[in-house]
DNA sequence: CTACAAGTGTAGCAGTCGCTACAATTCGAG
DNA sequence: CTCGAATTGTAGCGACTGCTACACTTGTAG
């Protein structure tokens, strides 16, 4: 049992109880192990969180690649609501739960927290870009500016204030 | 000694070393009380932290009111713009450490949290609504647009790519 | 078979947590 | 002054934290 294998298990507990109170005890018994083989494996508990961030960045593109529809947008504005519908359901409900977690420790100063939150933010414009309205007249600023709105939404959202979203972006040139 | 006067202290405090991992002990101390005064006065913990999210949602408005200038901006762009330029000077960036401390909170479920952060966005909403360019064709769905993408951008800032929704939102038309 | 490294269980350390029991003090109303 | 209420200090409980010491069992290479 290499470490590597452990880290799919301790995701998908990360994923349903939060990150910021983890502790080795409980998520060692949830995966089926013990807080000393966790720190047998990883050494420390910051190193076995720096390793999971790491594993949930390098997955998650992936993850968007099979969740989004290949369909393309007609416009600006139909891109952005395509993504919101997609990702406002339930199976990216604990992944953004998680994205608040690792901002928010980002925002405290956790470097390892805002390193894994920019891979994972840059993989997301880079996503956005390939998949602009084809004849948009500059996908790449076009793709920051969605972003930016998509990442708005999403913290509204978290307030249950995802319609001021909506109904701004509804109205909008873009 | 009422708890009322220990509030603005304990804003402080909060504000410099953030929300969530906050306990009792070196919050007193950091006051110059007790943990056991803390909780004489305010019950238990978690009715600390409400009363506290209240106070921090009640006294938000008038901040903005005082740290924002009364200038109207031209246009949409130069409205968040403006804004932006404001809320990533100094004095907010400990508000900002602690806001996304609350949307994690909320995202986690903690619906003490949800609640004050939803009074606050509601304030700014209103805030920004009531300083949109005079001549705005829409400017109830144009506040809403416009708040979106500051909580985008505030977003990125935590990830040092704040720059990335400047771009964007200097290439759209808004 | 031997020897050595990898892996694992048990027990515990030193610290922190929210909270409480108990007692002491202070203070204003009668 | 007297009595009861409000306030405060001390000490500690039971639970939890990351982490470690020590012993033990494996598995494998020579």
């Amino acid at each position: 049992m290499t470490p590597e294998n452990l880290l799919p298990a301790l995701a998908d507990y990360v994923l349903q109880h939060g990150l910021s109170d983890v502790s080795l005890r409980p998520l060692a018994k949830a995966i089926g192990t013990s807080d000393r083989m966790l720190l047998y494996h990883f050494g420390s508990k910051s190193a076995l969180i720096a390793a999971l961030l790491d594993y949930l960045a390098r997955n998650y593109a992936e993850a968007l690649d099979t969740a989004f529809p290949q369909a393309v947008a007609a416009s600006r504005k139909e891109c952005v609501m395509q993504v919101l519908a997609i990702v406002r359901t339930d199976p990216f409900r604990p992944f953004m739960r998680l994205w608040w977690d690792i901002i928010a420790g980002a925002a405290s100063g956790n470097d390892a927290y805002r390193e894994s939150a920019k891979v994972i933010a840059e993989q997301l414009l880079d996503w956005f870009e390939a998949h602009m309205p084809q004849d948009d007249p500059d996908p790449k600023q076009g793709a920051k500016l969605l972003f930016t709105l998509i990442e708005g939404a999403l913290m509204l959202d978290v307030l249950d204030q995802g319609h001021l979203a909506d109904a701004g972006i509804a109205a909008a040139e873009l």
